[in-house]
DNA sequence: CATGAATGAGAGTTCATTCAT
DNA sequence: GATGAATGAACTCTCATTCAT
């Protein structure tokens, strides 16, 4: 009735969260049910009404989570680096590597932002994914400016084709398999600076 | 009662999959309703079922149409072009050409592809999958051999980066906008062959 | 467009409800759909109804012949067998003898009437009956007076034996079948008449 | 939460099921909506299925309970009547007895079995009937080798006059009515064994 | 006579959510 | 905290019937 029992609170929801996270990435917010997500917790539906008031509120916890942990390290990263080309290293090893922590919340977020936003209690994602993309577009276009990347590309393009290869990765990204996140956007960097085209 | 009266009945189908696939896109398979599709039709959710079995089927006819044009379309390049880094041209503007005439059957692709592939309905997903990854692979294993792409990247990695860019871009790609599907691809192809970075 | 062409129509109409018939006592009047009757026919569900009103009016034209014709053959019986035993065997065997002729319409009497006779259209089901009940009673209660049958029976409920015993059997006696209407119609008196029981 | 709890389970289940098996048996399966039975059960439709998957397994749960009940007790007669004649008439009086506790579920066997067993789920009715014919022909077969039965008789024949008088009378059996089951019983044992015709 | 597109009512079923216990 | 019965709205789909062609 203490401190531990807040903190037995806090883990419960944070279980249930995990668990309902995991269905939500593997089969889409709409199409898993209370109930599946109350079976996985070995709970009644019902039941999961007594931590959340409803599904919606799950999917918002999880992913306010992740976008202001997401936030958070682009900004660590855009004090600590000034110059654009470890800048957006940075940018994109944070990105790769925040699916062993977030692989869930990202799923999540790639595949139904575009349904929540609809819904006024997910205005926000307009405003984070704004900033978001200031972030990058920033370090391009300082890039650019700097003569680091190629004055003949569209940064806006850029920007976008990044995003999508980076985030989209969460669907085939293995945390627990042999390659791992760093090494990808290793590989990923290597493309996106020098080209695949062997030099001659 | 002769030509026409077919041409007319298979116009009606190709009307209502084309709204049906909109909405299918938009708002996604799951969530879009019968009754949504029949509205936008201007007749009544019961009347769908007099052109089409189930709403299963309608995504079907639109997946299966967009599929084998892609497939062909894939074909038709390997067969003209032998030169890899050719070949790899032509693939990449013919997939974000296809976004012209198929961006729906894209999106739908996109985003419900592991959700229908439950089914087993959709079975013939995996097949296609694979024949249509074959075609990439082929092209960057051949151009590695050859010497005209760098040997010190993985190429399955490779593939999955492009196709997710490519496919991706479907979700803010627009046929309609001033940025057309062609530049959109010669943008890329130089970031994928010579990379970001300004050459000194 | 003479008598040729009445007759035509006529045909047309009387092949359409024995192909409704047959689907009504094979499947039931409810769980029988108008498009399965169109189906069998070959034609297209819509198109029944340039013959036939509604479903319902379908089955009635069926019953209605069925119960003319049966109330038509136990009058002849009554008319020519006098003695009560004799009527007895006649109105028997002309009742297994139906089935031959009427036996999809006996299947769907025998299964449907109670539903249908909710409705006010087959309100008339309702003294037929009771006119082929009261042909019976009376051969019953005539034998017993004149004591050919036993006097400790109790008529109604040896009609009612009698009436299911000889009208369900349409469940499983097969028109073309080795054992003949007659022969069942035979073994059936026999019971009835002498008992199972072997005389010591 | 405890025995209790599930006594009041069980007995929701049973008066849930005896509510569907009154309707079915008067109106017929298909004709009954999930919809009625909700509303003489004083729910709402979806409630229903808090208790059972469907339709369906609301019969299946009604017939399989009956079934088994006349298995069991067909079984205890054989085991308690060696004599043919006694077995008989300990079928015949339990058959009609049976219409006390289980007149719907009879009704709903004679009407429906046909329609259901056309669905997999109900392939069990076949072995079923299987058994419980073998009951009788067993029986029948055996008074007549034993001389008790008529030797001139179709058993097979016998076996199914009998079958549909029995049960056929779950349409005008009164379980409420002056007339019980023992005596109805009774006088068709009598008509069986002995016939209606008087002795002289 | 037949077609085939459409209607409109209603079917079985699902599901997020509530609440007395 | 959890249970489990119930709600109520919405869903996909079916079907008898109509009617312009």
């Amino acid at each position: 009735m203490g401190v531990g029992n807040v903190r037995g609170k806090q883990d419960r929801r944070a279980e249930l969260l995990a668990i309902a996270g995991r269905l939500f990435a593997e089969r889409g917010f709409a199409t898993t049910t209370v109930r599946e997500i109350a079976d996985a917790a070995g709970i009644l539906s019902g039941s999961l009404y007594h931590h959340f008031d409803s599904k919606e509120s799950m999917v918002d916890e999880i992913l306010r989570g992740f976008l202001d942990r997401l936030r958070a390290a682009y900004d660590r990263v855009l004090a600590e680096e000034t110059d654009p080309r470890a800048a957006l290293t940075a940018l994109i090893t944070v990105s790769f590597e925040s699916m062993d922590t977030d692989g869930d919340a990202i799923a999540i977020f790639q595949n139904e932002a575009a349904y929540l936003s609809q819904f006024e209690r997910f205005g926000y994602f307009e405003g984070v994914t704004a900033e978001l993309e200031g972030c990058w577009l920033g370090v391009l276009e300082r890039g650019q400016r700097d003569g680091v990347f190629r004055a003949d590309l569209r940064v806006p393009l850029v920007y976008r084709f990044i995003r999508d290869t980076v985030w989209v990765a969460v669907r085939w990204y293995d945390p627990k398999g042999a390659l791992g996140a760093e090494e990808i956007a290793a590989q990923y960097l290597t493309i996106l600076c020098q080209g695949i085209v062997a030099q001659r």
